[in-house]
DNA sequence: TATCGTATACTTGTATACAAGTCAATATAA
DNA sequence: TTATATTGACTTGTATACAAGTATACGATA
């Protein structure tokens, strides 16, 4: 290999780039929940031609990021109250279920090594971001932490769902831009996550996980009411 | 519209019928795992272009149920223990929250009342495919069976992800086509769980939910030795 | 004989051409 | 004026052409 050229990095098709494009498009809110949009502005921005395009709107649609309106265009999902429930349940129960398992494994020793030493460091990241009051990069922090539950129970195809499931929680939380307070709370709670499950008490983890998730879209209201557009209206009856 | 001609179903394009087709293909196991495939045979199999072909490839390969080696074709996804295990973890947490929810909410009447036509419905037929001991048309009553709550929860992204894993974990047990005594088993296990949900005993609907989705994959073992060429030998090492 | 280079016949990845549906503006007719 | 065709400029769905990577057979060379 050439010294210095894509170092580890796998090349990746165009189709992957566009996919991967589009979503932070999306998540970022850059692309407005309910904006239209065609094929022609991602072959225009990306700078390829419809095919890797299309292969990162069908997924997009499947993952319901995007609603393709056949022969007229696709428009940008709007924010579901709806959809956000039944993704906040799906990871309220995925992630219990993990904390439990991991809960369950930290009397061995090796499990609980790997464990300790990341969820305290991700903790001390999440220390940082409030103390700085940089809401964004708490976002991202507060994501890892979740995170470093589902690599160390190491199932790729939990995990892979779940981070699906946050891009539809995520838009929300960008919206709600947290108070410093509530970074504050959110801490505390995975603290009592971390406690619980490094200490092998599988309930009490259960619990706190799952008090955790419940409160994820407390404020959903709230941002509903300041960003109504946003919102799907006919919420509730089709869909 | 002309009468008689597509009387109430969607008129659907090439792809979404590629994807069914191949994706029935795969799960029946017409398509043997682990068998080399090409873009080819399925535009001669299906008689379209290899667009759609395409668009239904990458679908199932994000399902994991084909794998597509670039430049070189692709394989029939072989079946992994460790995906099995991945998927039935996945499905006994979102199905046991499932059955919970729907154990706390069996107290309104309404609720009640579908839910227990439903599933007397269900058992019925369960127990006339173990009288003919017809044990493919019993593998469908259990999913139907399975499927009867997530319809009632009315939790559409959990339903859709439960259908998914559904396709790894049935391919096992179409290769172990069971034996009279293990359906009678299954269908005494379905009736522990319509009793609790039904008498709004949650902790003892998500207790008898898990045990019967812990013994899922009991026979994994003796399948995987009699049709170790459908099984993944390197589980457990790179994915 | 064994090794290496090369041509070739595959494959998928990507770009483009063509078909067909949708919508809005506009001309036409009552 | 109002209702109704009609046209045309869009869109996505589908087919095909082209680019580029991969494996294999085969012949030249040591």
């Amino acid at each position: 290999m050439l010294a210095g050229i894509s170092y580890g990095e796998a090349k990746k098709t165009l189709g992957e780039q566009a996919y991967e494009s589009i979503r932070e498009e999306i998540l970022s809110l850059r692309l407005h929940p309910g904006q239209t949009v065609y094929e022609s502005d991602f072959t225009r921005m990306l700078n390829m031609s419809r095919t890797p395009v299309r292969e990162a709107v069908r997924a997009l649609s499947m993952e319901r990021l995007i609603e393709v309106l056949p022969q007229r265009g696709m428009k940008i999902a709007l924010i579901s109250e709806r959809q956000v429930e039944e993704t906040r349940f799906v990871r309220e129960s995925l992630e219990v279920s993990a904390v439990a398992c991991l809960a369950d494994k930290s009397g061995s020793p090796e499990v609980r090594a790997n464990l300790e030493e990341a969820l305290h460091r991700s903790l001390e990241e999440q220390r940082r971001c409030v103390q700085q009051e940089d809401a964004v990069r708490f976002l991202h922090a507060d994501d890892q932490f979740h995170q470093v539950f589902l690599q160390a129970l190491g199932n790729i195809t939990l995990a892979s769902i779940v981070s699906q499931m946050r891009g539809h929680l995520n838009r929300v939380r960008m919206l709600s831009l947290f108070e410093p307070e509530a970074m504050i709370q959110l801490v505390h709670e995975h603290e009592q996550i971390v406690e619980a499950v490094l200490s092998a008490d599988t309930d009490q983890a259960a619990r706190a996980m799952r008090a955790h998730l419940g409160r994820l879209m407390e404020d959903l209201p709230i941002v509903k009411a300041r960003y109504p557009d946003y919102f799907d209206a006919s919420d509730g009856t089709a869909r």
